[in-house]
RNA sequence: GCGGCUGUGGUGAAGUUGGUCAACACACUGGAUUGUGGCUCCAGCAUUCGAGGGUUCGAGUCCCUUCAGCCGCC
């Protein structure tokens, strides 16, 4: 009996419902720590706290899967002592599902202080000046000491534009190292590894980059390269360009992908996982998402609008306090503000795949994207 | 009544051998933020130096008058 556990894999997928007016489809992720249903949004929590909110009051939200980061995590406090805690979950108190990236992002946002080769990456800490080196063996090690549900493929996230001939002899590094990773992945009863699909612009690239990852089997697919400063179309066409050759019962994980306008995209084209620090970053900086749009907590309209945020949210933040009060708050720089704001974003996108999934399962999803576009004043395309 | 000091944007203020755009900070007003080192980044914000007049090619900077505030003496 054991030995048919042993072959299971940690982490499922089952689609539940596809969305005749528009193929959108619903789902559920099966986890070691319970199931949850996508399209979904994942709030990031990179040095295993999401800033400025308690894992209670994720769990309470029902925020489903949170990621850390293996970067951090490695530095500060060391994945050792993650696992001498018996694991991040226990180590953070959150209940719910986690997923560790690998720091393959990291390698494209300290690039100034990073030097690429075959055998991984040469970093320099930012904290005290110490040379490091990640690879995807190290990385795959480290993600199994931590022990998130979900773990991810050291992959390399080149900028854009880029070279084709560097997109290319990148991607094919990524592959060699999702290889190399999956073969020194030791937990796998325990933790998912995802693959993560690059290749740029590039249609027979990114169709090749998947394709080899399919046959290697993966629980689950990431599409990663995006949202680094590409416009609109362009993204678009990397995530269609990569999932049309990913297996339709694999969750497809659309990495770092966090606008309401490219949430509601995404599902359209069958993704149904994505992680953002884009709620929680733009909270502390006084940039709210509410039905209307974004707005600006620090403007002096607000001084005297003793309503709340959003009429039509039910995050703690909007049921008890008022745009005054917040205006308040923010213009003083209190800590407070700061929790109550990225409360209500992080709130605000998953009550909004809350209200996608159902516009799925009702056939109606067409309507519904269109509906917040132009409630929330986006231009009528989107993405 | 006499003597002294001060008077630059919303605030604190820099600015004398008189010489292009009046420093800087805060505040204020916009904008940004997409696999995260919270309190960040970008942009705008005094045609004008208490008021009036004079000297000068040129005055916040020199002179005169006046007003206001503070201090001291009668």
């Amino acid at each position: 009996m054991a030995e048919v556990k042993n072959t299971m894999n940690p982490v499922t997928f089952e689609v539940t419902h596809v969305c005749t007016q528009s193929g959108a489809r619903t789902g559920i992720l099966h986890t070691p720590h319970g199931d949850v249903e996508t399209p979904m949004f994942m709030p990031v929590g990179t040095q295993a706290t999401v800033k400025f909110l308690s894992p209670e009051e994720l769990y309470d939200m029902h925020a489903g899967v949170v990621l850390a980061n293996t970067y951090h995590l490695w530095l500060r406090p060391g994945e050792d002592i993650v696992a001498k805690a018996g694991g991040v979950q226990k180590f953070m108190n959150y209940k719910g599902p986690m997923l560790t990236d690998s720091g393959g992002f990291q390698v494209f946002s300290l690039a100034d202080t990073r030097k690429i080769r075959e055998e991984g990456v040469t970093f320099k800490n930012p904290i005290n000046g110490d040379i490091l080196f990640l690879s995807p063996e190290k990385s795959i090690e480290i993600q199994n000491k931590i022990g998130a549900d979900i773990i991810m493929s050291f992959d390399e996230c080149i900028p854009y534009p880029s070279e084709r001939k560097y997109v290319e002899d990148s991607m094919m590094r990524t592959l060699r190292w999702a290889e190399r990773g999956k073969a020194a992945h030791t937990r796998s009863e325990e933790q998912a590894l995802f693959g993560i699909v690059q290749g740029g612009d590039h249609e027979d690239l990114r169709h090749y980059c998947a394709e080899k990852l399919v046959e290697m089997d993966f629980p689950g697919y990431a599409i990663g390269g995006t949202s680094v400063g590409e416009d609109k179309e362009t993204m678009k066409r990397m995530v269609q360009m990569s999932a049309e050759k990913l297996p339709y019962d694999k969750p497809r994980y659309l990495m770092g992908v966090g606008a309401v306008n490219d949430l509601l995209e995404a599902i359209s084209l069958n993704i149904d996982m994505c992680d953002c620090v884009l709620p929680t970053r733009i909270a502390r900086h006084g940039t709210l998402m509410t039905s209307e749009g974004r707005i600006n907590i620090r403007k002096s309209i607000y001084r005297e609008d003793f309503t709340p945020l959003d009429p039509d949210c039910d995050c703690y933040c909007c049921r008890n306090y008022t745009r005054a009060y917040l205006n308040h708050l923010f213009r003083c720089n209190e800590g407070f503000g700061t929790r109550l704001m990225s409360i209500h974003n992080v709130r605000f996108l998953i009550h909004l795949m809350e209200r996608a999934r159902t516009a799925i399962k009702e056939n109606r999803y067409n309507d519904f994207k269109a509906e917040v576009l132009h409630s929330m004043k986006f231009d009528e395309r989107g993405f």
